[in-house]
RNA sequence: CGGGGAGUAGCGCAGGCCGGUAGCGCAUCUGGUUUGGGACCAGGGGGUCGCAGGUUCGAAUCCUGUCUCCCCGACCA
């Protein structure tokens, strides 16, 4: 029995329940804010700690600004402002009193703030206006910082993980002596989300920059990892801004250079959030639950023993078990031994496979006899029979090629979902029936961008980077091209 | 903010038209039998029916107001 809605009768649904029923989120008493529950944030964890060690590895350092902005902060660098003032929560008061009318408190009218505070949406401005103090000479030169932190941004509309009002993220904020160190810096972080999202996550991405409509408020340029999800849909689940020197300007941030000329500063700006887990999974997930690629899953192996009456039979399974739980986690390997014996092994595997586990080893009395144990793999529900011996190797080997399968399975789904096109009818065509990636000429104008979104729903997604240079003719209006862009309806 | 739907036990719902002891499934607790795909039997506990007024001898049910949540749109990572 399964108590997840299909993802063929209501894919939202199917999501929904997915998160809430694994275990993962919920929603809080605050509307459009979640609980990440232990299970979910275990991932958002394992998630985390690998992203950090990249970034450091590629030279970042951490640190913590504050949740508080000034006000005046923000309308600094015009098109930033532009781009969040619409869903900003704002602090205007600092006090609460007991309502002298009756219960429960108010608002203290008198503790009203001078000045009022914007819980950040993004850090740019609070960041840029630390680093005018930080910066004076080349020598101070480039800043390589990032921050783990959470960010609210006043949705209308929320869904768990995907769009929440407050999510986590981290946000690098670098600061460079030239134009081109900059860039090389944006387009070096693309790098280690897609190379994070394609090895870790089994996540195939494209990498690609955003055009002059989706671009972040404020940024010269936008670099981005596009992913596509199960429905068809697709996922921005990175993104790498070249800001220019728009914020250095903005903040009046600038340098000695070598020859003691002044010069405003470059800057980048990257980030990935909490929503990597909704992409998660959505591109991976079946109708019995979670499927997690192992380098991400909380748990690699679970361990169900298949007790009997047979008490001499029990201790043989359990003293097995044991040792082999000891020799998993000596290569590294997070597994549960689950000999809870108050719910049944047909529970437990039902439990398992809606948690996403990867491995699931079933140990009989009938097993033991035989010297095997039935192992059985989450992503393609395959169920053998392997030998006892090297168990802990065999299973290893497995969570690589489970990895593995993992990826494989969702870049064809992806290859199966990239469609090139060249007529109109067949762009409306392909997003109507199959979805997915869509291939198309185009005029390289924000009018017809926006028309085609207002008639298919689609946007560009991006203009890939290892995009091939090609004659042709708009799908939409029919005027001159260069190159292909990448549409598809997004999240 | 527009359009739809819903608030009744921890969760999912019925009851409402036609007012009269608040019910069902799951979960939970106790005891027992079980254990190879979400076990079974027996017994038990748990509710100011979203909130505030009104009508009435009597309101989950009728009336008025109000709040909240969900879904679809506009906005967005």
């Amino acid at each position: 029995m399964s108590i997840l809605t299909s993802k063929e009768t209501d894919y939202a649904q199917w999501y929904n329940d997915l998160i809430l029923k694994s275990g993962l989120a919920e929603n809080s008493a605050v509307r459009g804010c979640m609980v990440i529950k232990p299970y979910g944030f275990a991932l958002w964890e394992n998630m985390r700690d690998e992203l950090d060690k990249r970034f450091k590895e590629t030279g970042h350092q951490n640190a913590y600004f504050p949740i508080f902005i000034p006000k005046s902060f923000l309308s600094k660098e015009a098109a930033h402002v532009e781009g969040f003032a619409k869903e900003c929560a704002v602090v205007t008061h600092y006090r609460l009193k007991n309502d002298p009318d009756g219960k429960g408190v108010i608002v203290d009218p008198e503790a009203k703030l001078e000045e009022e505070l914007i819980v950040r949406p993004t850090s740019e401005t609070i960041i840029w206006n630390t680093y005018k103090n930080w910066i004076q000479s080349y020598r101070d030169l480039p800043i390589l910082v990032n921050q783990w932190a959470n960010v609210v941004r006043w949705e209308m509309r929320t869904r768990l993980f995907l769009r929440t009002a407050e999510f986590l993220w981290q946000e690098g904020h670098t600061a460079h002596a030239t134009k081109e160190e900059a860039i090389e810096e944006t387009e070096k972080m693309l790098d280690v989300y897609a190379s994070f999202c394609e090895e870790y996550m089994a996540l195939p991405v494209i990498k690609g920059v955003k055009t002059a409509n989706e671009r972040f408020a404020g940024a010269e340029e936008t670099y981005c990892i596009e992913a596509l999800m199960q429905d068809g849909k697709a996922l921005q689940a990175g993104t790498s801004h070249f800001l220019g020197q728009n914020f250095a300007k903005a903040f009046d941030v600038k340098f000695a250079d070598k020859d003691n000329k002044m010069e405003y500063v470059w800057a980048t700006s990257w980030g990935v959030s909490t929503r990597l887990i909704g992409g998660l999974v959505m591109a991976h997930s079946d109708d019995q639950g979670l499927v997690l690629p192992p380098k991400i899953a909380p748990l690699h192996v679970v361990i169900v023993p298949i007790y009997s009456k047979d008490v001499a039979a029990r201790e043989k399974i359990d003293q097995y078990a044991k040792n082999l739980v000891k020799e998993l986690r000596s290569k590294g390997i997070r597994v549960k031994y689950d000999d809870d014996d108050t719910t049944r092994p047909g529970w437990k595997f039902a439990e398992y496979e809606l948690k996403g586990v990867p491995v699931r080893v079933a140990l009989g009395a009938r097993d033991m006899e035989q010297n095997v144990a039935e192992v059985a793999r989450r992503d393609t529900k395959e169920k053998m029979s392997l030998s006892l011996d090297n168990l802990a190797i065999s299973i290893q080997e497995l969570l690589d090629t489970i990895q593995q399968n993992m990826y494989n399975k969702a870049l064809q789904y992806r290859s199966e979902h990239y469609t090139k096109v060249d007529s109109w009818e067949a762009f409306q065509e392909v997003l109507k029936t199959k979805g997915g990636f869509v291939a198309a000429h185009w005029d390289g104008t924000s009018e017809t961008e926006e028309k085609i979104k207002e008639l298919t729903k689609a946007t560009i997604r991006c203009i890939p980077l290892n995009n091939p240079p090609e004659e042709g003719v708009c799908v939409f209006t029919g005027a001159p091209s260069k190159q292909r862009v990448l549409f598809a309806v997004a999240y």
